[in-house]
DNA sequence: GCGACAG
DNA sequence: ATCTTGTCGC
């Protein structure tokens, strides 16, 4: 397939691009042992046209910091619903890149497949990284869901539904708090995706790997440790 | 034609 | 995404 691919298309190409790529989403669970995740999240700096992408390398089950590293370019792309990739994907892979562990699933800010064509920003990602991703939004891009069916306590959840199929879920990440958008990227069933979000929830509404991406995208005061003159040893 | 619309 | 203080509840 077509990728790598350029990102800075016109609407009309990007659209085009996302019904090829999703052809080639696989939900089967690929997802091998797990001692990695990785969570990816950027923020803007409108007034000086920045975007700072940020990675945090967690240990599983553990969830203890391994890595981090931010990424900073120049903004590109406007945000236009259903096309979050093309703003956002350039720069969290400038960040992913800097990650001397490869990632076993990375989680992403955002929907995996819950997108009108199937292909959000975390499917995305995974295909482009041929990696297990998981798509964790805090609001709904597309699809219905019964809410009086979804309790309140920490652990449940109910199927996100879109045009008679299930995209993704709703899950309750916290007691008595709005339930994360859950859907699977790439590589993984919603089954799993659900599993890992839960086993990594910590008392927040975010999940570790994610609520910690969050807020190192947004901090202005972090400085990237000294360059290591070890080699990468996967991308 | 009219709303809805990840970050 | 970002603009922004205090405040209610577990």
């Amino acid at each position: 397939m077509q990728v790598p691919h350029p990102w800075n298309l016109s609407s009309e190409a990007a659209i085009a691009l996302q019904h090829e790529l999703a052809q080639h989403i696989i939900l089967e669970d690929q997802v091998g042992e797990v001692r990695y995740i990785a969570g990816v999240d950027m923020a803007i700096h409108e007034e000086h046209n920045m975007a700072q992408a940020a990675v945090v390398l967690l240990s599983f089950p553990d969830l203890e910091i391994v890595e981090r590293h931010i990424y900073e370019e120049p903004i590109q792309m406007p945000y236009v619903p259903g096309l979050l990739s093309f703003r956002e994907a350039p720069s969290v892979l400038g960040a992913i890149r800097k990650l001397r562990q490869k990632p076993d699933l990375v989680m992403v800010d955002g929907q995996g497949i819950a997108h009108p064509r199937r292909i959000g920003i975390g499917a995305h990602l995974g295909l482009w990284l041929n990696i297990p991703t998981i798509g964790c939004a805090k609001s709904l891009l597309v699809g219905h869901y019964d809410k009086e069916a979804l309790d309140e306590e920490a652990g449940s959840w109910v199927p996100l539904i879109y045009k008679k199929e299930v995209i993704g879920a709703m899950v309750r990440t916290r007691t008595r708090v709005n339930p994360m958008i859950i859907s699977p990227g790439h590589l993984i069933s919603l089954e799993t995706s659900i599993r890992y979000v839960l086993a990594c929830s910590k008392g927040y509404r975010l999940p570790e790997p994610t609520r910690l991406a969050d807020k190192l995208s947004k901090d202005k005061t972090w400085v990237e440790p000294e360059a290591s003159e070890q080699p990468t040893l996967w991308s």
